[in-house]
DNA sequence: TATTTTATATAGTAATCGCTAAATAGGTTG
DNA sequence: CAACCTATTTAGCGATTACTATATAAAATA
């Protein structure tokens, strides 16, 4: 005689599902975010998370995967073979430290803070596709600039890494963009006057 | 009858319990060392700890404040105010990155580290012992380097952070002392050609 | 030596972690 | 309309989290 029914809702949105896990993990980070903020936010029920997901590790790999094809950096135009090192790479750090700092809550680059999560599978995840960014800087200079590449493609990377973490930290769009600026200054002054070989 | 008495080692080093707490919220950061972590390395039990340290966060604070003390950089004599920004500044970045990579598995810099803890409180003690530092670099650039100071010291604390994230993603010793030395060739030559304010 | 104090050990708390078995509703197909 | 399959529901798994009440051994004091 007891009529409470239980109550069923349409099937979720998995797409919309990865839109919002993306956003928590780019805020929080993988370990921070737990199954019960995951299936709040998306308000299922763990079963239904599991059944479209499989699990956490795999619904980050998709969000890392959406976050890349949508917010990185189109590196293929910042470091288009024909462009000059002393234009593309302050471009390049310029570019990244906008997208950065624009969004006032999900700040810093999502891979390369992904790449300290505790998790070894999610920090894996993470690591893999920031090397595939690191190495298209490595592919792009050997080519335009080969004597030094491989220190000025170090330089570039501590930069853009500081530049996630200061925008996390809080630091602000515009004092962002002026340090992506002063590091391209560098470049481009290093670049034109022969720069580091010179040391003894 | 039962001839089993229970067993009681003497009192347990306090200091040197630090010490081991250091070492692993080092390696592995705030929220991803346990408490199991830490009492099995200190081979102590919950409530010894509990009694000796009050929490795992007073602990923390303790340990990163033992970091500062025997770790941290000699901020008082790179920056000393007799000397010149384009020297003070990259020796200030070269002896971060050494410090930062000398250790093979104490990378980076605890309390920049300590600053993207998940946990409040952690994360609240490492930025205020950080912004102490980013202080005295703030105070001595505004005291020998007035014009254009915020945005030397924003270039600064990123390639600073950048540094410590790269050291903790495993860039060896040489290439991120190379890289601190190429920023530091950077703010000596801004220095001295005027730099920053030439900007439009 | 007898008493008191302190710091240990045993054993456990409630809460949360990622994850899942079993039951049932909605949507689709015959 | 009836049967089926899929995705949802409720409910709870064992493990781990930071932390603690109680009891007892070691050390200090009288």
């Amino acid at each position: 005689m007891n009529t409470k029914t239980r109550q069923r809702r349409p099937a979720f949105d998995r797409e919309a599902g990865v839109a919002i896990a993306q956003a928590l993990f780019h805020k929080h980070g993988y370990d921070a975010v737990s199954l019960a903020d995951l299936t709040d936010a998306m308000d299922i029920k763990p079963p239904s998370f599991y059944a479209a997901y499989g699990s956490k590790a795999a619904l980050f790999e998709r969000a890392m995967r959406r976050y890349a094809q949508e917010n990185a950096l189109p590196l293929n135009e910042l470091l288009a073979p024909d462009r000059h090192p002393a234009e593309a790479l302050p471009a390049l750090l310029l570019a990244a430290a906008e997208q950065y700092g624009r969004d006032s809550v999900l700040r810093g680059c999502m891979i390369t803070e992904g790449m300290r999560a505790d998790d070894p599978a999610a920090r894996g995840m993470a690591e893999h596709l920031g090397n595939r960014g690191i190495q298209a800087i490595r592919d792009y200079l050997e080519r335009v600039h080969p004597q030094g590449a491989q220190a000025l493609v170090d330089y570039v990377v501590v930069t853009l890494r500081g530049l996630s973490a200061s925008a996390c930290n809080g630091m602000s769009y515009e004092r962002l963009t002026e340090a992506a600026r002063t590091a391209g200054r560098f470049i481009a002054h290093e670049l034109k006057t022969g720069g580091p070989t010179t040391a003894s």
